[in-house]
DNA sequence: CAATGTTAGTTCTGAAATTAATTAACGTTA
DNA sequence: TAACGTTAATTAATTTCAGAACTAACATTG
């Protein structure tokens, strides 16, 4: 299947004969379909695998012997026997998902249901400084054992972060020093910490989350935008998440949108991250405020630094024309940058995510208005534009699912 | 599986047994890799299948009966006894590709192994009258008489032309007069013809025949560029064509390139379409040579409407150093729309297509220093650009291979 | 509360497919 | 040219699986 498993880099499967690669073959689509299902009759799985009722039984009968699924009892139903509901097993295979990013990183446990068993908020940015690995591992263990999970129940760990993902080398190209020497970055951490490490930007992680679970979910091309330090799209091409070669697709935030822009810190001029990324906006706000804007955010004129998006948009909801102003241009921007995108990927649902969502009211008729202004009609009709329904849990959900299916994929 | 099947829209598959399920599946399957590969072996046909070869020998004599396989004799080989070579009956199944531009129509009738036997070049450019298709379908029927084709050898036609094509629909956006009343286009020539229509833009069946038979085969990630009326960017993603929720995907040429620029006929202003079409070129050349510009072209000058993109391009093969200017020109600009696509689809391989190809040594350095400049350097490493090796026939390819893998999708 | 209708799940049987064994076809070599 | 090595294809055997028949579990109804 994809990529990034973070052991094993082109074993071969091994020899295993017809029969033993059909049954692995379906066993795994009986996971992966309980997995986003949630429960599942017997008859249920019988049509999916085209199979027979018979077959489905012993299959689902080893999976219960090897503990990755359980009986979920009966289901209600009007008349007749009442089926018996399979699930995954939540008593076991519990996934660490880590979530980098440049303001504070997150450790969550999941069990196979999504659920999150434990939650720490550690006070640890993202950076190129070469001890930031060493730092998470240390923290992966404390949590590890504050949430009083053993060795042998966690089976893997799960990494988004911002950045151009190497997928094949599963190295972050962005903040390089994070590759201990030549290793790989999933590689060394899965060292370090005994287990399996999938390593996904986190953009990706988003709309894998939406594509799954949210409001993406059963749609086919689907893109998400979503603003942090930098613009990150995420792709949805025939229902699953696109890589693209390298694992770099959806650089949307590097196309050049002002020839006589600023630097960008990629290097090149004009970037779309230097008009509308949270940092840009940021920046520019403080600029403002400190040259006498009048706002309400001129409070903080003694300490700009203060300021980040999550103020510029209180601001705006609590009236402020100045934030609302800002906002409306960063949204009729990132409306023409996703035009761009439309125009190439002709997608049938747009999902706005990330800390823009609580902006929505500001940015959406900006958006708007730039996609009508810059895209063929015709790319409208069968699209639409919606907020996250997630509350900021798509990208943990996506992150897990990750995971999953990338063990799923190896049996 | 895919769309635009012209005669059946929502048709459900009957109701059939498991094993006959499974037994179609994997006839097509053997039929599509036959299609590809040419000839094929059982046992390489078993591992493919993950059956056994006795499954696989009654599997394809089956196939044998309904005269889609026959036998192409032994192999040669070094020692042991030679294997069979099975292939597709190259006798019947024939289709037609019908490749519609905006200069003339090409009708072809080739054989399952993509083989030629008939062609005819006709004069009738695509424009937006509706009596176009009723010229089309004599011609059609003509070019089946002097082919001595029967009914029943031909089983469908394809047809790619430019615009933007409703996948779901089958209708020509572009050209909207050619969708008889309110049917689809495919389904009115279906009806004409007596055959399933297959309808494909041109930009997607060339990027399909480069992927299946050319310079991306094996590549999962592609894309290719084409100049003709428009920009044309066809897109591989995973190994297949990508269409987009309605058939649209890959419209980069009407990304807005130039705020202050021309009004393109889509309505928008400064689209890429506008400075680097075949069509902004030759009108450019037009009148420069009009308003006396020094060039080999300016022979032309009394009958300036004779220059085409042929002719300018042969001008830059004599040397002519204003055409050259103009080519390297519009290779960077076409550089410049092209990172942005690599920015978003992060593909391993990009080819040049079309008329262009002929232009490769005035265009390819301007394009790739266009490249170097507006794209992160980490998505040239594992990028090539190449040239296109199939001397033109890519779209034909292209538009054979999807009508063949819709007819093998419905078994 | 027994009879009936409905759906689920198990048992059983024949069909189909896999694996193993055998035969076939070829080249090489002693 | 006969024996042997090598690979293919067929036949035989054993296993697996689909489909049907049957049993189980529930609700409704007379």
């Amino acid at each position: 299947m994809p990529f990034s498993d973070s052991l094993l880099e082109d074993e071969l499967p091994a020899q295993q004969s017809v029969v033993d690669y059909k049954k692995s073959q379906k066993q795994r689509k009986v996971l992966a379909h309980l997995y986003v299902n949630g429960t599942c009759t017997l008859a249920n799985l019988a049509t999916l695998l085209h199979s027979s009722v018979p077959s489905v039984t012993s299959l689902v009968d080893e999976l219960i012997q090897t503990e990755w699924v359980a009986s979920m009892g009966p289901a209600i139903g009007n008349n007749g026997r009442r089926p018996v509901l399979f699930g995954l097993n939540t008593k076991r295979n519990f996934v660490a998902v880590i979530d980098v990013s440049i303001h504070d990183t997150k450790i969550l446990f999941m069990d196979t249901q999504r659920h999150i068993v434990f939650r720490d908020d550690i006070d640890l940015q993202l950076n190129n400084h070469s001890s930031f690995l060493s730092s998470l591992v240390s923290y992966f263990n404390t949590a590890l054992l504050k949430a009083g999970l053993s060795e042998d129940e966690l089976i893997a760990v799960g990494i988004s972060m911002p950045g151009l993902i190497d997928a094949r080398r599963a190295r972050n190209l962005t903040y390089k020093q994070l590759n201990q020497t030549e290793e790989s970055l999933a590689r060394w951490f899965s060292a370090e910490t005994n287990k399996p490490v999938y390593l996904i930007n986190d953009t990706k992680a988003t709309v894998l989350g939406e594509s799954r679970f949210g409001g993406a979910q059963g749609k086919k091309q689907v893109l998400s935008i979503n603003i942090d330090w930098g613009i990150g799209l995420g792709i949805i091409v025939n229902g699953e998440v696109f890589h693209g070669a390298s694992g770099f697709a959806g650089e949307l935030g590097h196309i050049q949108v002002d020839p006589d822009g600023e630097l960008c810190h990629c290097g090149k001029i004009g970037c779309l991250n230097t008009c509308t990324s949270a940092a840009a906006l940021e920046q520019r706000v403080q600029r403002d405020i400190l040259s006498g804007q009048v706002s309400k955010l001129a409070i903080f004129k003694d300490s700009v630094d203060q300021i980040g998006i999550t103020e510029l948009i209180d601001a705006a909801h609590q009236g402020d024309s100045y934030a609302i102003d800002i906002l409306h241009e960063a949204g009729y921007l990132l409306g023409k940058g996703l035009a761009i995108a439309i125009n190439l990927f002709n997608p049938e649902i747009i999902i706005i995510d990330g800390v823009l969502t609580s902006a929505a009211n500001f940015i959406l008729s900006t958006i708007e208005q730039a996609i009508s202004k810059y895209c063929l009609s015709d790319f409208r009709n069968d699209m639409t534009i919606e907020l996250t329904q997630l509350n900021g849990s798509a990208k943990w959900l996506g992150t897990h699912t990750y995971v999953m299916e990338n063990i799923f994929a190896n049996h």
